[in-house]
DNA sequence: CGGTGTAGCTAGCCCGTGCAAGCGGCATCG
DNA sequence: CGATGCCGCTTGCACGGGCTAGCTACACCG
């Protein structure tokens, strides 16, 4: 690993202020910042000459100060919290995807987009994040096992959208899949291939995850597997997933459908099927969840239920931004 | 997709600021912020109280005013300039593994990540966010094609490192792997295992894959291969890739080693592969580059040229802060 | 009386904005 | 006839946003 450096710098740290420049273009300082703002209140020839020389000198007003004054972050927190799967590194593909299309939507806005991960050691880094100041609302990836956590800071802010299941009851407003058809579906697709001796890749706790096994396991009652289909709670890490896999394929033998929780288990899934000499589909049939980028490049191309996620990602950021103009929803 | 909302909500949106946390506690503005900043100069039954209260009231210092009285941001920007893949989503699980090491890093420091997705219009991006006060530094993953913006920008400010190559005279601090070597690598793995008809799968024009290029190109010429080797210049997206790849196999048969820049094309080549019923690595060999999590759960898992990321995004946050403290490096 | 331990005063940090003043000319009023 | 006021438009003044820190003020003690 190299440690490159460039030649030796002379910074230009002279930061000019906003008084400095007001007196450089022989105004006042309220001139500049109007100017600056392209407020018409300003006469045109005046705005323009700020304006240049702002330009001139490289002036950019400090946006700290900016937002103090208009008490306002300018910001949004994302959190991916990660209680249920302490070890779990998001290089998960779905989180960087859900990521990128958020990056869009708020960049888009003129938002700022503050990235958090966070591991709940307590019950307050959701409200610590919130009434920082540092971001005007939130949006949380997962509900990971902190659903308490998360009603108990939607109460008390607003401006808090969650992207996950959705359960009766909750206090805060998430967006996210129907993950109980989802489930549903990819059972039925097993079933339908003729498929019998089936089984679910996946820790059923975080909510999303338990609610595709539900919509599994329903798929398996109406065909009468209710009691022969299995469960295998695992790490969502491909490396664990894959370890997990391969014992459970030893010790059970016969397993002719996989249902996993998300595509990374499924593809840690085709690497033990395939180590193992089972054919996919033909032996092992496999659906995955979340059709990330790298689903469709397996080989075999892997079967997936597909989130819309950059519809997702708009709908979230929607309706944070309605919540933060006041709107009730 | 589902849209779930909360019970209807009665904000506590009751907001306490020092002034009247100072009020209840019957003391100065003064002393409510010097007790908690926990300095020793209050007096400790005074300075509990005040804290105390604090929790009861479930008041946080508002970290903007506080940032801006501190003249400091506390947070780092990250960077991902995509000037030369226009349409590159940046699904790409490197930079989300470089990403979720960077995430770690800071947040040890108890700093912010302020996360930037840039498609370099202008060439006032970098000056733009490194001027707005907003943050203290910023890292800059892969330079694209924007070597001389952040040279610039790297003139002006100080808190600034790039991931990326290292390539002679650059103004600006660089750490990346040894690109020409990880190239040389592959090039020499492919050949030692006999393979004579190489190719070279990626856009050359970012430094970090130029000079993987670079490397592979020089181990091609130390066998003679020189004018034998190919090079098919693609998006860095797995669908890009695919297809591209799908129509040179077509077109070039015979190709019996690839090396693709990333482990993302190289999937994309896998698959490619495997549809034209290609045997991997019997009739050709594929080296990826990065070694991503997914690249050991291919099949068959896929040779790769390994970045040590986490050391990578460690020493990244460690030159910037020295960079921050001063330190002339 | 000088020293020590606390706590308050006040001046900012850098910017945005409500209020009011000044512009020159013309109508109104005493 | 001279004084006042008001026009629409532009700009400046002064304050405030939430917080920190240097200096000052006040007890209390030896």
């Amino acid at each position: 690993m190299h440690r490159g450096h460039g030649a030796g710098k002379a910074y230009t740290i002279s930061k000019i202020g906003m008084q400095e420049l007001a007196e450089l273009a022989g105004v006042s300082v309220s001139t500049v910042s109007r100017s600056l703002a392209g407020k018409t209140i300003i006469n045109a020839k005046t705005r323009e000459r700020v304006v240049e020389l702002a330009r001139v000198h490289g002036f950019k007003p400090n946006q700290v100060a900016q937002n103090l004054r208009l008490r306002r972050a300018q910001a949004i927190g994302v959190i991916i919290p990660m209680g249920h799967e302490i070890d779990q590194h998001p290089s998960d593909p779905f989180f960087m995807l859900m990521l990128g299309y958020l990056a869009d939507a708020l960049t888009d806005r003129n938002f700022d987009l503050l990235l958090s991960r966070v591991i709940p050691a307590d019950d307050a880094w959701l409200d610590n994040l919130l009434g920082s100041g540092r971001v005007d609302g939130a949006i949380v990836i997962g509900q990971s096992d902190q659903s308490v956590v998360i009603d108990a800071a939607a109460r008390q802010h607003r401006g808090l959208v969650v992207w996950g299941a959705h359960v009766p009851g909750q206090q805060h407003v998430s967006v996210g899949s129907d993950n109980i058809r989802g489930g549903l579906i990819a059972g039925r697709h097993l079933i339908a291939r003729g498929k019998r001796r089936l089984l679910f890749l996946g820790n059923p706790s975080p909510p999303e995850f338990g609610q595709r096994q539900q919509g599994f396991l329903q798929a398996c009652a109406e065909a009468g597997l209710a009691d022969s289909v299995r469960t295998l709670p695992i790490h969502l890490t491909s490396e664990a997933a894959y370890c997990a896999a391969s014992e459970f394929l030893d010790a059970n033998p016969g397993i002719d459908g996989i249902f996993a929780a998300s595509d990374v288990v499924a593809m840690s899934a085709l690497r033990a099927l395939a180590e193992r000499g089972l054919a996919v589909p033909g032996d092992v049939a496999v659906v995955g969840y979340d059709d990330i980028m790298l689903a469709a490049h397996t080989s075999p191309p892997l079967t997936t239920i597909r989130q819309d996620m950059q519809a997702g990602a708009n709908l979230l950021v929607d309706m944070l931004f309605r919540q933060l103009d006041g709107e009730d929803c």
